[in-house]
DNA sequence: ATGAAAGCGCTAACAT
DNA sequence: ATGTTAGCGCTTTCAT
């Protein structure tokens, strides 16, 4: 890769230019008080007629401080993680701090790689939403860092940002029962993420509270996806018996997807079948119906782990849980309501 | 911002514990021939042993290389975007470089602080979405850069890697004049963004081509938005006369809210009114009826855009246009069949 | 209020 | 095959 051949000017070029000592320059871009207002014009007309612009990696490696974070989502195309990325790069950017963003495609190798890049760049601090691997120690990150996710709460050692799940559970079975729905089968995501273990268990935990069988509730894998979804969903409509079917999607993707198959088979969102997602991705309000979901807070999750970063917790592992929201948008029917009534 | 306490081992520390000189050390570590096996061996323990991980700050103020690249977009929430970036992501850690990711807003001056972050950042190379600003003057960028994104035409001295825009719209008008429409209003950008003076060029161009009389084409500002695009055909929706109308949208959002307010208005898609848009996302593939739209290959753009920084292209401004796809899913009535006739 | 000097961790040029 | 030296551009003491 070809590199910008006119060589920047560096302080010195500015301090001789300006017949004063680096030091002196570097006082006045610090915006140090102890200097006069004369070399101060003088410096400053200087920085700006030679276009002198500091070299970060000089700076970086002489304070200790980069100014960059990182952040390593999943995948920076699923709009969940992009929403959670732009909160991140808006605090981010507030503060005069750049962000190295990664994916790292759901892959324990790829994550590990990436981090190894943050360490490398010395990022004043990181955001991570860790994949499941038991190889993973959070501990020896050797980075000040903050997790994000539903699966961060499997690393207590480490400062987190995310979602209360459990409280989300409830506010979408709440809703869900008092509609009459009884027994809503679950479409949730592969065994290997870590976040499916967290949902299943609040999900248990609310059966629980309210006298349900958990084991009553049919679940399907849906692999976090679109497609896995609707396949989940063809397998749940195959072993339906009669009278409306009921369903909750871990995620918004595969709620999506289940709303697809449904309509395939000839099926209707709600009359039919009702349809709960978890996420409250924009895509959700474009469907017909509109999906009904369970908001999280996507990008306050982003603000809230760059603010965590910076507010130096004094390595108190600080876990800081957002509420949902429930955002009713259709595609559940009241079964209480003779006008939704099944035909 | 707390940084890490335990210092980092340095090269030094390596060829200390090694009992050879730093040189040998980065011989080893720059997989470099002239080493004898027996100190390789000896020296790669002792880097394991240490954990030692090269200073990437020094490295890149030393070789001029800093392993970094930009990418500034309007924002990375915006589910096109997110997929331009995740293409340039992938080029990248393909090549082991990482990825400053920004935000512009759209905003020429926030823009101006990114590209600023991006040179102090000493970056390889950047890829960017030129905002519209007289200032901007991207020759003197003074980094290597690629623009991306129809507005990247306006600027001839740079390359680029774009939509083949005039494809595209030949590919959309020719699918709605086949079907039987004749004059689709336009829900178009704001003035203000580069990329709408493009688009229009191309229907007009179109028009010209196939005698149609461009001025005959309602336009309507939608300004980029699901809300804009709804409020949008709203207008068009008052000013309509007796009969099917279509609507040709910019971009895919637009196009979802124009079809939000025709179902508000208690009409059909795409019985009574037919809906174009372009971009390609996701979310339209949810909408019901499907929306059809015309496809840009955005991740595409984001790969081939660092294929382009990273071919070192002589500083010949190469500019790359990719074809565009027609995605068919049922937002488009077809007037010609009697199936699909109003009523 | 200003300057001189040291040094961050590394690579590249030049020894040997 | 290995070592020595000289910086890269800046901030940070410590002087004055």
């Amino acid at each position: 890769l070809a590199l910008g051949n006119k060589r920047k000017p560096t302080i010195i070029d500015v301090a001789r230019s300006a017949g004063v000592s680096k030091t002196t320059v570097a006082r006045v871009l610090a915006r140090a008080e102890n200097v006069s207002e004369a070399t101060r014009e003088q410096v400053l007309q200087v920085v700006r007629r030679l276009d002198y612009e500091p070299n970060a990696l000089a700076v970086g490696m002489r304070s200790g401080r980069t100014g960059m974070l990182g952040l390593v989502v999943p995948d920076i195309a699923n709009p969940f993680w992009a929403e959670v990325t732009r909160g991140a790069q808006d605090l981010a950017s507030a503060h005069d701090l750049s962000v190295l963003v990664f994916s790292s495609n759901w892959d324990p190798r790829v994550q590990e790689r990436h981090l190894t890049s943050l360490r490398q760049a010395r990022v004043d601090g990181a955001v991570i939403n860790p994949v499941a691997d038991e190889q993973t120690d959070f501990t020896r990150l050797d980075m000040p860092h903050v997790l994000v996710g539903s699966s961060a709460g499997r690393f207590p050692a480490s400062p987190s940002v995310g979602t209360d799940i459990e409280q989300g559970v409830r506010l979408g079975l709440d809703f869900l029962f008092e509609r009459g729905h009884t027994a809503p089968a679950l479409i949730l995501g592969p065994a290997s993420r870590l976040a499916r273990e967290r949902l299943l268990r609040a999900v248990w935990g609310y059966c629980r509270e309210h006298g349900i069988d958990p084991s009553a509730l049919n679940a399907e894998d849906g692999g976090y996806t679109v497609d896995g979804g609707a396949q989940a969903m063809t397998r749940l409509l195959k072993q339906r018996h009669e009278g409306h079917l009921c369903v909750f999607a871990a995620n918004d993707l595969m709620a999506l997807g289940a709303l697809t198959a449904v309509r395939e088979t000839g099926l209707r969102c709600p009359q039919d079948v009702s349809i709960l997602g978890f996420d409250g991705i924009a895509a959700g309000g474009f469907a017909w119906p509109g999906l009904t979901t369970i908001e999280k807070p996507a990008r306050e999750i982003g603000t809230r782990a760059v603010v965590q970063l910076l507010s130096d917790p004094g390595h108190i592992p600080a876990r800081t849980y957002l509420r949902c929201q429930l955002i009713e948008r259709g595609s559940v029917a009241d079964l209480n309501s003779s006008l939704n009534r099944r035909n």
